[in-house]
DNA sequence: ACATTTAGTGCATGCGCATTCAATATTCAT
DNA sequence: ATGAATATTGAATGCGCATGCACTAAATGT
């Protein structure tokens, strides 16, 4: 049986003071003296009141000032995925370091976005960060009305007054093709994400830049999906023709971990010695001693604590202009590319 | 510069309607006519109105009815383990799909539950999920008197007047027992959780059991924190020594992706021939070519959608008794434990 | 045709809090 | 000690919406 919760005038009656007073009392700064507060904060305190966050959030609403709810809305896609878990981890970590809660809303395409963002919005979330994914100029447009800060995480901002955080994908790629080459690798795979996934365009475009530098291309092109499925599908597609890689590059670790145990244990293949394997984002299984995947390293950590530390602020500064940030990946050479010299396959 | 949002106002001054008509035309099985509401629909689109939800929360807050935000609170630890990252996913596709929001909240330790689950309370949530973590009785008892149903995920909320859905940790202890001792094995290790956490304690109370029905006990306890990096170093610290276990329970696949990882490529020892490996849980991990790991496997989808089922019902019937569930494992064999009849090493 | 129900609408109110304003208490400077 | 500056306090108000109530218009029954 439910019963009505304690009010600031429960407790203001309880303590022999005014509504205000309580009010002030929960907040710092506030104009109260200290034995008033106090008192007021110990007969709280037994009485087991907690301020009413979605009333305060509803007096704040003043003038033209957007109400704070205290909510940052975060929109996730695949968050099965050991690459997003790990991000949307420390983006929690974040954001409540900061004292803010985080409203998440997971959407299966990026086609929902603009949906989710208008659902949270109804919330009035005071910032949103979105995954992996883009919002419509409409909707950017609709939040910068509104004067909430959005922070693209995983995908540029460009062209949008938004602001955004990602790796330099493009550069990532010519350090995946650049190992390859240097390996002595001639038939080199590409394994990416869907058509038109800008993330894995642009991993793709750097490599296949760098190829050319050295009079290459790209020697096979499988399509995945980012699962580890998708990447085991593709080497299976790879390897079944006569004409077979000797090197693969995938756009991302997981994929790669599909193609390496599909190639190791369903193929009997050996890597490196059967072919070259590099992956992309330097997940925590990627380290794992028997896959040793060879990767361009994200650094995640300071990625998303810039990410956060920036929508803070704009939360705080309202007119505060977006800012796009590009951080440099990182070869981590473990044993997925075989060695200079070797002879090859 | 951020404006002043359109309110239901604005919306009724510019359908030449009240401010009533407005709300009613955004509340279904509101008492208002049909060519009214679809008019009000129309400018409101127009204005690219959406209704406030943190003031439909306040305005719900009526008599002793608890005020209703449409948020459930989710709290969770280690969201960078892949079981957990599952689990969120499916709550979150799940709490969405009944129409609700998910307030996410990260905590480090259980003993950061209570101030998590207060802290959640002050934003209203009809409703909290808790995984993998136990409540005071003192925290019970309040969301109990604020009419806050709670579900304890992964935990059993037994005495705790609060739902929850589990897995059989007794049993699966026993089967994983069961399979090992099938195989002929005498020197069995165990890698569980730390000392005195709920699930590892089950599952290792339900191992010892069926090993003494069999006449054995655990050759060796090693402790691990659910992390691959401690099942790696339990690895180590079980092949170290001379008397070398011939099986390995862990009480997780995480735990014994760390155990075979090292075993295979730090200690050169081959699995099952060298030894045979259980784990708890089946991650989407423990089934891919490489690992084929022999595991109790928890029917997630399904444990998911009953609490999330069970707890809807809850929001929506505050006067519903909690229910508490335990659901069976299964035992998945793949590759980890030597066949039956094959000779001890 | 008239009484009675029903559907549709607007007005007024309150949810719990922060905040402005005016009133009072306290402190400080001289 | 005494006026001025400052610190505390309470009363009153509004945030945006849902809803009880009163009232009117339409529908139904006899």
């Amino acid at each position: 049986m439910p019963r009505k919760s304690i009010t600031s005038y429960d407790v203001a009656k309880a303590a022999g003071v005014s509504q205000s007073a309580v009010s002030r009392a929960f907040s710092p700064g506030a104009s109260i003296s200290k034995p008033t507060r106090e008192h007021i904060l110990k007969v709280a305190g037994e009485m087991g009141y907690q301020p009413n966050a979605i009333a305060r959030s509803m007096s704040t609403a003043r003038k033209d000032i957007h109400q704070k709810s205290g909510m940052v809305g975060v929109i996730v896609t695949r968050l099965e995925d050991p690459f997003f878990a790990q991000t949307i981890a420390e983006f929690s970590r974040g954001i409540q370091a900061q004292g803010w809660q985080m409203l998440l809303f997971t959407v299966d395409t990026e086609a929902e976005v603009d949906t989710a963002l208008n659902t949270l919005m109804q919330y009035k979330i005071d910032g949103a960060i979105v995954l992996s994914a883009i919002l419509s100029d409409q909707m950017a447009r609709a939040c910068n009305t509104q004067g909430i800060p959005v922070m693209l995480y995983n995908r540029s901002a460009e062209g949008l007054n938004a602001s955004s955080v990602e790796i330099d994908n493009h550069e990532g790629g010519r350090m995946a093709a650049d190992i390859l080459l240097e390996a002595g690798h001639t038939r080199i795979a590409f394994v990416g994400g869907e058509e038109g996934d800008a993330t894995s365009t642009r991993r793709q475009t750097g490599f296949e830049e760098r190829l050319a530098e050295a009079g290459r291309q790209i020697f096979r092109h499988e399509t995945g999906d980012y699962t580890f499925d998708s990447g085991r599908e593709a080497a299976l597609r790879l390897f079944a023709r006569k004409d077979r890689p000797d090197a693969v590059f995938c756009a991302s670790d997981v994929m790669a971990l599909g193609v390496l145990h599909a190639a190791r244990n369903e193929l009997g293949l050996r890597i490196p010695e059967d072919f070259s394997l590099v992956g992309f984002d330097d997940i925590p299984s990627a380290g794992w001693a028997g896959h040793a995947l060879t990767t361009i390293r994200q650094p995640v950590r300071r990625m998303i604590k810039d990410a956060v530390d920036n929508l803070v602020e704009s939360m705080e500064s309202p007119a505060l202009p977006p800012r796009i940030r590009r951080f440099e990946g990182r070869l981590i050479i473990r044993n997925t590319v075989r060695q200079v010299g070797s002879s090859s396959p």
